[in-house]
DNA sequence: CATTCGTCCTGATAGC
DNA sequence: TGCTATCAGGACGAAT
């Protein structure tokens, strides 16, 4: 399941793989991953051809490419105001392939690249594909309005950067140098909620999901029930710093999968096999309390329709828990 | 306004 | 064997 570090992957593998490579042809194979785009896909595919990719950018876990038309003369032409957003959903993948492999079997979306090579002279694969099973993500062209953090965007803000409208409600991730713990914590003690609820909200901090939830609370010893305007400043900052601290480990195990020329949003499954402390152990031993001696095993918890596992002693269950 | 819930999707797996 | 039920869960619009 894609989340912040495995989107990061694919972003870095766009960049460089893609960027500077102009779209030569769309195929909207199932018009369902385009059903973000409202002109519908046909629009889509005719939008697309020509489009140059001038940069791949990540907040959270939507991922945007600006793009600037081929047609535009270098002098009339400012930073690029549409782009092509993608989100993975639950099962997305992006692919740089050779157009000689046969298609994938959830092969939604096709886009032929025009040619390139990297540093030494090899030539790159042509084609970028948009694999989903399950097509809860997909793909749309949005226009990049100058936005500031938290507000609509404005007209000729100088300084604000590019977002498209339809992630203009996406906090800041905890890998943005941007990202404020000030203003996250101030926010999350005016909810009036329970602690996991309001790391999944994207609009409050962005990136995480169910499994890196269930690992940060497990690391800050927290419990996901409990509410949020109870949380003391040095919680919620140990909460945050371990959310960080689980998603860059993540993002360096997943980025080991690099070398191979394509993108790949399963890289991070030798990560997933080691390192996970919580999420899908229930009933194995918990290993901070092993360390000290003592069995317990993680639990696990049905909440907000998905799973939760915790400790139940390094994680009790608070007063007032917030279901 | 803030918060919570139902819906979209396919495939693997469990149970009868 | 073959059927049905359950589970996986991100994001968004509807409901409360």
């Amino acid at each position: 399941m894609p989340e912040l570090p495995e989107v990061e992957v694919v972003r870095r593998g766009l960049a460089r793989w893609t960027g500077g490579r102009t779209i030569e042809a769309a195929e909207i194979l199932d018009p369902r991953s385009a059903r973000r785009h409202v002109e519908g896909p046909d629009d889509l595919q005719r939008r697309l051809a020509g489009a140059t990719i001038a940069d791949v950018v990540r907040r959270g876990k939507f991922l945007w490419l600006p793009l600037s038309a081929e047609s535009d003369n270098s002098h009339t032409a400012g930073p690029p105001r549409t782009a092509l957003m993608a989100h993975l959903g639950m099962s997305g993948q992006l692919l740089v392939k050779d157009p000689g492999l046969p298609d994938e079997k959830h092969l939604r979306i096709r886009l032929a690249l025009s040619p390139a090579r990297d540093e030494t002279g090899v030539e790159l694969p042509s084609e970028l594909r948009f694999v989903d099973q399950r097509i809860f993500g997909g793909m749309f062209l949005a226009d990049l309005e100058p936005t500031a953090d938290g507000l609509p965007g404005g007209q000729g803000e100088v300084g604000l950067p590019l977002i498209p409208r339809q992630a203009a409600h996406i906090a800041r991730d905890p890998l943005d140098p941007a990202f404020s713990f000030e203003a996250f914590h101030t926010r999350l003690r005016a909810r009036r909620t329970g602690i996991k609820r309001a790391l999944l909200d994207q609009s409050l901090i962005s990136g995480i999901g169910n499994i890196y939830a269930d690992e940060a609370l497990w690391a800050a010893r927290l419990h996901f029930a409990r509410p949020t305007d109870t949380l003391r400043r040095s919680e919620s900052l140990r909460l945050t710093e371990e959310a960080r601290s689980v998603m860059e480990r993540a993002l360096e195990a997943g980025g080991t999968s690099f070398d191979s020329l394509y993108v790949n949003v399963n890289g991070t499954s030798g990560y997933f096999e080691r390192s996970l402390n919580a999420y899908g152990r229930a009933g194995e031993p918990c290993r901070r309390c092993a360390a000290e001696g003592r069995d317990t095993r993680i639990r696990r918890d049905v909440f907000m329709n998905r799973s939760s596992y915790s400790c139940p002693r390094c994680q009790p269950v608070p007063r007032n828990a917030r279901w």
